[in-house]
DNA sequence: CACCAAATGATAACTAATTTGCATTTCAAG
DNA sequence: CTTGAAATGCAAATTAGTTATCATTTGGTG
């Protein structure tokens, strides 16, 4: 089986589309009931974990490592949806809305996982109301996330959501010098490489980044931050922070 | 303020990103007490009730009516998202994921809506922990077709999607005659009418569909269908029936 | 330091979609 | 039956992206 890993051997891009860390914001007390639950398999690196339409379902927490989920289709060419990592958890669609498992999963890297079945995971959402509760924001957070994507998908050219990506990234990693490479870029975005590096030499060319190896830095952040403003056709719509 | 009302005459429409009704699913105990928090206000057909960016925040339940959820960008082009008609519920973004409004919503038609404060809803969360757990189910599956959505773009051309669309329609009405026109369809797939307009022309040329005044009637459903997943390279997941 | 694999750069041919503008058809209301 | 608005049909020019191919640069490894 061929697949691409580019986007697997790094992590915590997978921008909008980023999963907030349910286990790790959790509360001391229910964190420590969830590590009573189901047990921890451990997992070589590359291994294929899941594949969509599987029927088995858990809940699950990633405790070490990293797992790939994309969508293999029937020319082998595999679609990245997001890399989740240490203290992100999945499992939802099964064990919530009747689904099959959605995704393929392969692990990046050595790997462990706790399994939590849906006895156990059920029987804890009835016992600790307030999992569900957070649960359930965790979720509308990713919904909303999703749905802003397909909008800025129908609205805006590559050259804006490249930019905002970029940025992103940097105000993530509170860094202007990215290790990212411009086929992870294309996979995080869904484009294709070429289209990635005529954007790139455009901002270059526009004297906004600096191009290295495997790595994209922003020379300019501020200028480079005001001139993708200037596509915005749209108010941003931010979390309170609380 | 110009706004393009195609997706709003009709309604309950747009394919995979639907929302699952809550209310009217909801066990009667949970959907009396619901009943009996907040009030309802009534709204005059075509009226904004809420503006992308507010800070106000409720959990509102359409009664009557329907209400058409979209952006306003800066050159006034309206994005339709979804169109929520009665039964259905709105408000998970700002009461769960901290956020200001997100979307622009004018009714259509006459319109009523209960809307419930942050107070009376979280009290009702607290009690009824079954709330939360219908809730999140229901925001999971919500989640889980836009995801689907997303990768449908990236993999799928137009004629695919649409054929899906056409038929999912279909299939949902129980009718091959559909009444919604080619405007209301490039809305729905966020596609240009000229897209729309030259994939009918081609599904007719291939003999699957005659194209009427404000509406499309597959005359062949089951080589239309046999045709549209000729294209698929992947297994489609299936909530399982209970 | 020589080599190889990975990453980048560059180009061409192609495709799917867009925008624009206008002509034609259809339906409903007066 | 006429008229006007809405819906459809059609074509041209343009754009943003694709795939495919090959050359070049880079950096780590034996």
């Amino acid at each position: 089986m061929q697949i691409s890993y580019h986007l697997v051997k790094k992590m915590s891009y997978i921008p909008s589309l980023g999963v907030p860390s349910l286990y790790s914001s959790l509360p001391d007390l229910l964190r420590q009931k969830l590590d009573m639950l189901g047990s921890i398999t451990h997992y070589a690196p590359d291994q294929h974990i899941q594949s969509r339409g599987d029927e088995t379902e858990a809940f699950s927490i990633i405790t070490k490592g990293s797992v790939c989920f994309g969508k293999m289709d029937v020319e082998g060419k595999f679609l990245v949806s997001a890399v989740l990592k240490a203290g992100q958890c999945y499992g939802e669609f099964p064990l919530l809305a009747g689904l099959p498992r959605t995704h393929d999963g392969i692990t990046v890297g050595e790997t462990s996982i706790r399994h939590i079945s849906r006895t156990a995971f059920e029987g804890l959402l009835n016992e600790e109301p307030e999992l569900s509760v957070l649960m359930l924001k965790s979720v509308t957070e990713q919904l909303h996330n999703a749905l802003e994507w397909i909008d800025d998908l129908r609205r805006y050219p590559l050259k804006y959501r490249l930019g905002k990506a970029l940025l992103q990234m940097m105000k993530h990693h509170e860094n202007s010098y990215l290790n990212i490479n411009q086929h992870e870029l294309a996979d995080m975005l869904g484009v294709s490489r070429v289209a990635i590096g005529k954007e790139l030499k455009d901002y270059k060319a526009r004297g906004f980044i600096a191009i290295h190896y495997g790595a994209v830095e922003i020379t300019v952040p501020a200028a480079f931050a005001r001139w993708v403003d200037s596509f915005l056709q749209l108010d941003p719509v931010m979390p309170r922070q609380t």
